[in-house]
DNA sequence: TTGTAGGCGTTATCAT
DNA sequence: ATGATAACGCCTACAA
């Protein structure tokens, strides 16, 4: 590592003190123009720039903005690309880190960027955080924290997030209008907020409609392909089989797709799916799969912007619950009327 | 912003020098048992953590590694999980910026994850990045930099990459040995060092089997679905038009398929197709796309270990390439003998 | 217009 | 066993 200039090495060669360089380089009134010239000659010559780990020492700030997200699948790394829109726009360098959806990776993560290296928080936690002691820390320690995507429910903090509710009433409303009955739920860990929200759209759905709810078609399970797979296999083999299944994320109705044509059926007369993201990999698959969008990128941005404002700002804004709304896109594995 | 516990706020406390302080906080050998004791007590009960600022400014490093990739899609998102897991064990943290192809947010990445934040560079350039100078200049900063993915040609310093050349070859010679007489390749720019090299090991196994190479059958075009699909358009009008297709990225290749399913086109029997970078989706669309899989995970982790052994060690490793091999995965758009 | 001194939080060195 | 001091690189009073 070689050393880098300094200002007391400018200071030296130019016979100057160190705070006459400071005051040149920063465009302070009162410096001798000839001086200044100098002082901006060797500067530029050398390619002094000032330590900025000297200068967060100094003014208590970093100007990096922690990101802690469980992965960066589509969903997420979209979200971080609007946070990074804004962060660079305001000054901010985004470090991210991922928990691998592993809450001991989540709390390593959190102290590495808790001890005074970034300014805010920007937190989705993962799928098996249910104690949020972390999280508190961050607040004990007055740094501000801004929750997006998956919250943690029960944590008082400014929030943005997706209405979930919404998102579930949409695909639900959306089955039993093209005449689906049994509507099976591939959801995902209990203690998940996200999911438990999109449920919570369903059973309102059901209920609105007049449609008896039967437990035996609500799986929880991983948030994952493989074990959407098994889960639907299992419920293909009820005997009270559903005749459309919604699954709380893409992923999981990719999963479901397999088990669904491995048996035999078609979608959507068979059976009705319809999943959840909108990733890209949805309008690819044959049939292609109906799914709720969540405006990612601008979800990421409105996070970001609300914690710049938190940052910026005395007032608290810890009960502030920013909400963005879901659009359904319907595709061929739920189109049965052929709308 | 809540001022934190400091050494000599607990100094003061105990009525004991910061010296004292520090020492019984790292366990140094020579103090008093009863004080030691009588300061962890005090340190824990206030949350006392050291100001990683400051120790930064002291030993200068911040044990924080700079990643800056194009974006985070499904294979460099990998590698980053790869980069993640090493930097995470040896102890440091990620700092990852997206450049959104970008030659401009590329620079500004650069010169913000330089000015002292971080003890090195992992970096993959954008594909519009065609001058290197923000590369120089980490390197004339004596910052370690390590080059993976998409290298930046002509630079040097340690690399890792996957043999392109190979997966080039590899896809060929499948084609060719499928059958296929007159293969098309979809390239990414013409400056992009690894579509050019997936390029070269394309026109090597044509002429070591002893095909004409037609010029009209190669396309420059941008690592884009959408621009794929147009260019497969434009080739599929042609009057020598190819019976295959070699995509340089399978974001690609699915933009091919679109394109070749419009035109009422069988695959792999009318025309065959293959992409690259065994993304999940090629095992998902209909037909499933025959890939070239770049081990991306391992990538990520191999450019951390050597990273970190630049930074260790006084030895020059500017000349090490790591390259790792491809595999071929054989799927139905392109399984024309149903092996 | 420029210089001096003190401080940000820590550690290493040298005294006591 | 403990304390004082200097140093990391910068900035902001205050003094000259």
């Amino acid at each position: 590592m070689d050393k880098q200039i300094t200002l007391s090495d400018l200071a030296k060669m130019l016979n100057l003190s160190t705070s006459t360089i400071s005051r040149c380089l920063r465009n302070a009134p009162d410096v001798n123009p000839i001086t200044k010239k100098k002082v901006l000659e060797l500067a530029s010559e050398l390619n002094y720039e000032p330590n900025k780990l000297a200068l967060s020492l100094l003014n208590k700030q970093t100007n990096i903005i922690g990101v802690i997200v469980a992965n960066l699948d589509y969903v997420l790394a979209t979200m971080v690309k609007g946070i990074d829109e804004v962060a660079l726009e305001a000054g901010y360098t985004v470090m991210v880190c991922q928990s691998n959806e592993s809450y001991g990776r989540e709390l390593v993560n959190t102290s590495r960027l808790l001890d005074s290296l970034v300014d805010g928080f920007i937190v989705s936690v993962s799928s098996e955080t249910k104690m949020y002691d972390h999280l508190k820390k961050i607040q004990t320690k007055n740094k501000p924290l801004v929750l997006f995507d998956r919250l943690a429910a029960g944590l008082i903090a400014p929030k943005v997030r997706l209405d979930n509710i919404a998102g579930g009433r949409l695909a639900t409303q959306h089955l039993i209008d093209q005449g689906y009955k049994k509507i099976a739920v591939l959801a995902g860990q209990e203690n998940l907020d996200i999911s438990n929200k999109r449920l919570d759209g369903y059973l309102e759905t059901l209920k609105k409609n007049k449609i008896k709810f039967d437990k035996d078609l609500i799986v929880h399970c991983d948030f994952n392909q493989d074990y959407a797979y098994l889960a639907t296999k299992e419920l293909l083999s009820m005997k009270k089989k559903p005749d459309a299944i919604f699954t709380i994320t893409d992923r999981m109705a990719i999963g479901a797709m397999l088990a669904i044509k491995e048996k035999g059926l078609s979608m959507p007369d068979d059976i009705g799916l319809i999943g959840f993201n909108n990733e890209p990999i949805t309008k690819l698959v044959t049939p292609s799969i109906s799914s709720i969008e969540q405006p990612a990128f601008e979800l990421g941005k409105v996070a970001a912007k609300l914690l710049i404002e938190v940052m910026n700002n005395e007032a608290d804004l810890s009960n502030r619950e920013i909400v963005l709304e879901p659009k359904i896109f319907v595709r061929e594995s739920s189109n049965k009327r052929r709308i």
